[in-house]
RNA sequence: GGGCCCGUAGCUCAGUGGUAGAGCAUCUGACUUUUAAUCAGAGGGUCACUGGUUCGAUCCCAGUCGGGCUCACCA
């Protein structure tokens, strides 16, 4: 689609950190005068998706959203598996794991799947895992394995020059390692021919006209090997820079931890003859109490924790949001973020100018469509505290509730506040309900319950809420409930309604009693009043 | 030590070269048969400090102080 020249100025203008990255690359491209543009991201072979995978390919898409606005070129994105590497240790979270035992140091893509299944390997496993993850949010992606572009070739001409540029890049590896590697280091690393390990070892000879590498089996004698075809790999610094050099990456971010080697992946690509890519550097998590979150220690929320309690555009705005700073990512940020997200939707089809347009992130995060707004402005906080007062799991109550205050909407027309309704309930599920604290009633508070059951009784179902509320007054007026009202008369104290709360829905407050019953039900309600009265309540 | 980021209301944080903002919390008032997904309002900030650029700086620049994170022969 073409690009107006007004959204295009306002691009090349805009202070939005996705513009400003997409710049660095205009400026690189027009000084290269390719033809087109290749972002990549990378991934580890151990770790299964998460939401640092979720935040990184995200914000990479958000950079070549906002550069198409600026250029015409065609761009492409990478998502790289890492699955040569070899198994160095084996995960703690797979079933059987001393069947993987024979396979240590092995490539991953040689190794069983300890899932079974009809997958060809654990890599292969791990790989399908990830595609399935990106597809789930339907990213705009390429998925590449480090094993097929070895072993089919894709990077042998770049191999054979490292193997020219040998000299070089040990000069830039050798002094980033202690005294110790430095004697052992290689930059390659030969697969066993005989038992299928990634050696390693250090190079006896290097020989850049035969393609070949010559080291130490692991019986001892000398063993000549041909670099090319997935013979060998490299080490995983120069591993970066030389994949960065054959495919022609142009933009790749990561997080902070690769930070101070990036400079070295980018010498080694610069020694293999290609301009280093862009880079932009993010933040790690941390959680409630300013930890960094590792899946290791398991504290901060994972992917599928905010998806169970909020939908992706809501994580997206938090993917968006400041990159470079450290954020806290645990449950109390997620209701605000759904909440911003819908203001910033609303916003969007209200500004006029493209500069206010691309400052929204909304852009960034539906890739320059947004969606319509729904109308109404029911917020999600608003909807976490509703479920607690209606003391439901149930979506059609919390519907009626919502409906009675905003007659105007309904699932059919409003389904993303449906969907928000359904996450809603999760919460009440998980957080709330088992919070509650019901009260035993003791003795006169059952006496004055089970006249408010029979009272209850008489009135048929489908009674008015205000019908309902006089009936609960009538019961409730009595000691200690009652009260002097300011014209005289006896009215029903404040106490009459916590003992009701506190006993029956394990809360200190609660919703007007009358409407909670009409929508509850009244035969319901008696029978709640039962469960309180056996002490079933207390109990759970 | 190198690098990155942060310092704005009691708390959590937005924000912009032109009179300081939200949510929560606090307080006040109204209303309802004294129950709140009610309504109206209030208080509270040297925008860390010092200098510079500018007609004007919370914002840009330099420095200072304080805090956080990251890197050390793992990928």
């Amino acid at each position: 689609m073409p690009v107006s020249p007004a959204l295009r100025a306002a691009a090349l203008e805009s202070k939005a950190w996705p513009f400003e990255e997409a710049r660095k690359i205009l400026k690189r491209v027009e000084k290269s005068g390719q033809k087109s543009v290749l972002f990549e991201t990378g991934y580890g072979p151990s770790g299964l998706p998460h939401i640092g995978t979720f935040g990184e390919v995200a914000r990479t898409t958000m950079v070549r959203r906002s550069f198409e606005l600026m250029s015409d070129l065609p761009t492409r994105l990478i998502c790289f598996s890492d699955d040569m590497d070899g198994m160095r240790k084996i995960p703690e979270n797979v079933p059987d794991r001393k069947a993987l035992e024979p396979y240590l140091q092995m490539p991953l893509t040689k190794v069983p799947n300890p899932f079974g299944g009809n997958y060809e390997s654990f890599g292969h496993h791990n790989n399908a895992m990830l595609r399935r993850f990106l597809d789930t949010y339907k990213f705009d992606y390429e998925f590449a394995s480090a094993t097929d572009y070895y072993t089919s070739g894709r990077f042998d001409d770049t191999l054979i020059k490292a193997l020219e540029k040998y000299d070089d890049i040990m000069a830039v590896m050798l002094p980033t390692l202690g005294e110790e590697r430095q004697a052992t280091y290689s930059p390659f690393l030969p697969i066993s021919p005989t038992s299928g390990r990634v050696l390693y070892v250090p190079m006896k000879d290097v020989n850049a006209k035969q393609g070949t590498i010559t080291f130490a089996g692991e019986d001892g004698a000398d063993v000549t090997l041909d670099v090319r075809g997935g013979r060998t790999k490299l080490q995983w610094k120069p591993d970066f820079g030389m994949r960065w050099a054959a495919l022609d990456v142009d933009f790749e971010m990561f997080g902070k931890d690769h930070q101070t080697n990036a400079p070295i992946y980018d010498r080694i690509c610069e020694i293999l003859g290609k301009p280093a890519p862009e880079h932009y550097v993010y933040e790690l998590f941390l959680d409630e109490s300013g930890q960094k979150i590792s899946k290791s220690k398991g504290n901060g929320l994972t992917i599928d924790e905010w998806l169970t309690y909020a939908d992706t555009e809501s994580l997206a705005l938090y993917m968006y949001n400041r990159p470079r700073e450290a954020k806290k990512l645990y449950f109390d940020v997620i209701p605000r973020a759904v909440d911003e997200y819908a203001q910033f939707l609303a916003a969007y089809p209200k500004q006029a100018e493209a500069k206010d347009k691309l400052m929204n992130p909304v852009w960034h995060i539906h890739g320059g469509h947004p969606p319509q707004p729904e109308s109404g402005n029911v917020t999600f906080a608003l909807l976490l505290n509703l479920t607690t007062v209606a003391n439901t799991e149930d979506k059609a109550v919390m519907w009626a509730f919502l409906k009675r205050y905003m007659p105007e909407l309904s699932p059919e027309t409003h389904p993303r506040l449906d969907k928000l309704v359904g996450f809603a309930i999760r919460y009440f599920q998980d957080f709330v309900k088992p919070a509650k604290k019901y009260k035993l009633a003791d003795d006169s508070e059952a006496k004055a319950l089970a006249d408010l059951a029979e009272a209850l009784g008489k009135l048929p179902e489908g009674s008015s809420p205000e019908e309902i509320q006089k009936i609960v007054y009538d019961v409730g007026r009595r000691e200690p409930y009652t009260t002097t009202q300011k014209d005289g008369t006896v009215g029903v104290a404040q106490g009459w309604f916590n003992m009701l709360y506190q006993v029956l829905l394990g809360e200190e407050r609660g919703p007007r009693f009358g409407s909670f019953v009409a929508l509850y039900g009244i035969a319901n309600t008696r029978a709640l009043i039962e469960k309180a009265l056996k002490g079933q309540l207390a109990q759970e």
